[in-house]
DNA sequence: TCGTCTAAGTGCTGTAACGCACAGACGGCG
DNA sequence: CGCCGTCTGTGCGTTACAGCACTTAGACGA
């Protein structure tokens, strides 16, 4: 394993399954890169390919009235792009754009209906994510209704650190207005004041976790709330 | 309490079987009538029994923050509850709280997953369900995010009608507001409104709606969009 | 070296919604 | 009948965020 800082290299969902079914899953897969602002798949078109992230992440996005958005989920190495497939339906509920260029994993969409056939291990694997996934929409949904815009950045910028699996990344306000659904200014404002208590450092879009106590004690509960959700459902 | 005379005695959900499956369904399920604020479930809880409203309805509400609860979903006579255990987790992932009173189908929960295995249109149908709910779910994210008390409301009153069946139904500005996450006198403000332009009368907590088209007017966009969903992905 | 671009900071006004307090209004019940 | 609890209406000050405009600061290329 040639990791560079913490990057594991493996997704969580494939490293849970059996040798077995994994070793022939992967056989089906390629390697991309995926780059950021890609956009994956786009709500109410088929869904070519599913992903399963080893060092990118990507988020989840509702659009709505024709000119918003709102981010409602966000997926790394601890997840999959798809998952809906198992559900029987062809059509991405959201859009999905590359919030953290890194490798993932491919398979067409067709091959992989045929492995969850041969998998009933994958299948209920992906059955529990889903599950979580669920959780976790109506989590984003109490925590975008009652918390402020500060608490939800540093959610936000947790969750990404756990997905990107290093202390820097790329993020302008701009991106992140768009993605949490508020104003530009309102990001500056929040993260001026998480910057002025040293909890993070930030320039020209480049965003260091400086204290990452700090930031999760800046957070709401929400994300401690996702996490032990994961942790009950798909923990090993 | 509002009469459910005008209910119609069936579910969609079941409707839309095949007679054999449908038939088999219904000799195990027994007839209960839902109280209204009735708790069915509550979040992380084990699932006993799922129902399939066929007169009353229900709301799935998400607890945050131990003090706070936001609603996220709303079932009657178009859906059922208990949908998630097709994922093979036995937990609720949200309360489900009575907000019509009427009659439900109910099953025991090991009895509904021995027909989910007989009966693989049922499976399929309970998945289509489910890929509908997830879609709602983030579409009721969005909205709260972005629309405005008012619109969510009368998007409120529109679903709580199809599901009750009925112009008139109980419930007072408080509950609202607990459902839409607002403060009681937003509601009183939203609905005043509503009143003034004729669209709705209410009094000590019974609403009657007046002008279907008007509140369709009044209405987010979400409303159209949910029905939509549904239509597209379950509809014959 | 200079113009241009993009990211970020600042200041202003407007408004949706909150928190609270209190007043009327109706209905059930002793 | 009168009391009380529930439901609704209203007002006032506060807060969080929106919308808009403008400035400052690096980055970069001609």
């Amino acid at each position: 394993m040639p990791s560079i800082q913490a990057a594991p290299p493996t997704n969580r969902l494939l490293a849970a399954l059996p040798n077995q079914d994994r070793s022939r899953l992967l056989n089906q897969c390629e390697i991309v890169e995926l780059a950021i602002t890609e956009t994956i798949y786009r709500a109410g078109e088929p869904i070519p390919h599913v992903y399963f992230p080893t060092g990118g992440f990507v988020s989840l996005v509702m659009p709505i009235d024709g000119d918003n958005n709102l981010e409602v989920g966000l997926v790394g190495n601890e997840g999959m792009l798809g998952v809906t497939l198992i559900l029987g339906v062809a059509a991405a509920p959201f859009h999905a754009i590359v919030q953290g260029a890194g490798p993932a994993l491919r398979i067409a969409t067709d091959v992989f209906l045929k492995e969850l056939e041969l998998s009933p291990v994958l299948l209920q694997e992906l059955k529990y994510y889903l599950y979580v996934s669920i959780s976790q929409l109506a989590q984003t949904n109490a925590c975008n209704r009652f918390h402020l815009v500060e608490a939800r950045l540093a959610r936000w910028l947790l969750m990404s650190q756990d997905r990107a699996h290093t202390d820097t990344f790329h993020v302008t306000h701009l991106f992140l207005a768009f993605m949490l659904g508020v104003r530009r200014v309102g990001i500056t404002k929040a993260a001026t004041s998480l910057q002025k208590q040293k909890i993070i450092r930030y320039r020209r879009g480049d965003i260091t976790i400086l204290d990452r106590p700090g930031l999760e004690a800046a957070a709401c509960g929400c994300y401690r709330a996702d996490k032990a959700t994961y942790q009950r459902i798909l923990g090993d």
